[in-house]
DNA sequence: GCGACAG
DNA sequence: ATCTTGTCGC
């Protein structure tokens, strides 16, 4: 009862109505940004969870799009569960605009896990976006479960270093407005970008990123879902 | 107008 | 994201 099967990959569709132009997506933003719930503190940190990791890669080449979702254990760091789904790239990458490229096909892949998590993690930002409306956030709109993300790149933000040690943190700024933290998950290793996507504190946020980061700079969530999708998106190459 | 710009 | 050799470290 300890392998966890990855079923094979589910087909993903963008929905009809799925926005064509800069500008239809940016006007979907603006309407779901008003559903981000931010006055909940989330699921503690010490709790006893599953944590989700979704990520996306892509063959531009090929038109192909292939994503993972991997439930962890939080306590363990053991994978509970795996889903992956293929399909067809529905969007260009525009920056502010990344989750119109990543969601039908992340979505598909959270939806395939046979485990429903009590907590999501991303790869970019949540609610660090310029209409605050980024991938987490929209991920955790159109689930209603509690999301955060994790960015490798402090996008168009600004920081100051955070201390060396782990743990430390500086705030991410957009202007004066801290809309995410830069914190240090290993030490003298560069900082992630961390920000609240949808149902969570930035506080939660944080202890649930250095929880699952013992070890390596990101998250163990993050870090199989990426091994993951790349193996998928190998398979479904001919 | 030009550059910067999650993945 | 993706293209890519050797190299440093556990």
């Amino acid at each position: 009862m300890t392998d966890t099967p990855t079923p094979p990959p589910v087909t993903a569709v963008p929905p009809p109505g799925w926005p064509t132009t800069e500008a239809e997506a940016a006007a979907v933003q603006d309407r779901l940004r008003t559903r981000v719930v931010r006055d909940e503190a989330g699921p503690a940190p010490d709790a006893a969870l599953v944590v989700a990791g979704v990520d996306v890669a892509y063959d531009d080449e090929r038109d192909v799009v292939a994503a993972a979702a991997v439930a962890l254990d939080a306590a363990t760091l053991t994978v509970v569960a795996e889903a992956t789904a293929v399909g067809r790239i529905s969007f260009p990458y525009v920056p502010g605009l990344l989750a119109f490229r990543e969601i039908p096909a992340a979505l598909a892949a959270l939806q395939g896990l046979a485990v429903a998590p009590d907590l999501v993690v991303c790869d970019g930002y949540g609610l660090a976006h310029p209409r605050r409306f980024g991938l987490a956030s929209h991920l955790g709109v159109l689930t209603g479960l509690p999301t955060i993300g994790v960015a490798k790149n402090p996008f168009t933000f600004r920081h100051e270093a955070p201390g060396p040690r782990r743990g430390e943190w500086a705030p991410l700024l957009d202007g004066t407005e801290e809309v995410g933290r830069a914190l240090r998950t290993q030490e003298g290793v560069k900082p992630v970008f961390v920000s609240v996507g949808h149902r969570v504190s930035l506080d939660h946020a944080c202890a649930h990123v250095l929880r699952l980061a013992p070890r390596f700079r990101q998250p163990e969530t993050t870090r199989a879902a990426d091994a993951l999708c790349r193996r998928a998106l190998r398979a479904a190459r001919p």
